[in-house]
DNA sequence: CTAGACCTTCACCCCGACGTCAACGCCAGC
DNA sequence: GCTGGCGTTGACGTCGGGGTGAAGGTCTAG
């Protein structure tokens, strides 16, 4: 298999692939005409690559599972080293959530008071007071 | 007083108020020597401008802010703009919160699945089976 | 007088994961 | 033998947001 039929199977580009060649990540070997020459397992490789970037994994964060498969384990995660990848990413992204939660309730308050401030002085407003309810906005 | 000056008082570098300037967010009056003149108005608009990039707003997104504290409201969240900003900032932080928290959710499952499996491998695997509470690691 | 603060403009940086040429080689079909 | 579609390499561009850096000049405070 060349580099634009793996591509294609894969849902990439050649770009791309030529792109973590560079990085060391899947190696191609060559045929004679230099041309890269991949096998169902560099599918496997490549499928398993993809996956972990759509899970919003760094591409050096694939490279544990990537050498995994290579030495010939069933999963890209059966080895510790992915495991603790795991581990990194579950403690990053719970952090993350943390962070964005917290911000969230700051906001959340932010806005209740400011509606609160809003309508307080709509009420107490000038003798007309603007009907809530036919907010021309929104 | 001076860009220098409103810099230090606001924690932030003079590049960055001519950033804000000329992004058209935080203009300035000129002396008559060329110089910036801020006074503590423009203190409070900076502080506001700060404290919602500290939340993660864009700078666009603080302009609504800065332009209701210019026109002479109480705060910079007392007008409709504002409030927009807000919510679609809300929005936009329940939407990652949930993107993450689903990805964290299924990187659990993959890690516990691959625990489970190593730990099955290491039950049924060769005589000696590893203690599991003594895992070097961790 | 001189150091430091200020002015302007233009360019550059950071990050990752590629995309976009340019200029060429290889090969199948007609 | 020629065209078209693959492949090769390397160099450079892109995106976005929020700035930073340098050069070269002016102004002010002590």
């Amino acid at each position: 298999m060349r580099i634009g039929e793996l591509a294609r199977r894969a849902g990439t580009t050649t770009r791309a692939l030529r792109y973590y060649e560079s990085r060391g990540l899947l190696p191609a070997r060559r045929g004679g005409n230099g041309y890269r020459a991949y096998d169902e397992e560099d599918l496997r490789l490549l499928r398993q690559i993809r996956v972990l970037q759509d899970f919003g994994f760094e591409l050096e964060e694939t490279r544990p599972f990537v050498e995994c498969l290579q030495a010939g384990h069933p999963a890209g995660d059966s080895c510790p080293a992915s495991l603790e990848v795991y581990r990194a990413k579950l403690a990053e992204l719970d952090a993350m959530v943390a962070r964005l939660s917290e911000v969230r309730e700051v906001l959340a308050g932010q806005l209740a008071q400011a509606e609160a401030a809003r309508d307080a002085l709509a009420g107490a407003g000038p003798g007309e007071p603007r009907c809530e309810l036919v907010r021309t906005g929104e």
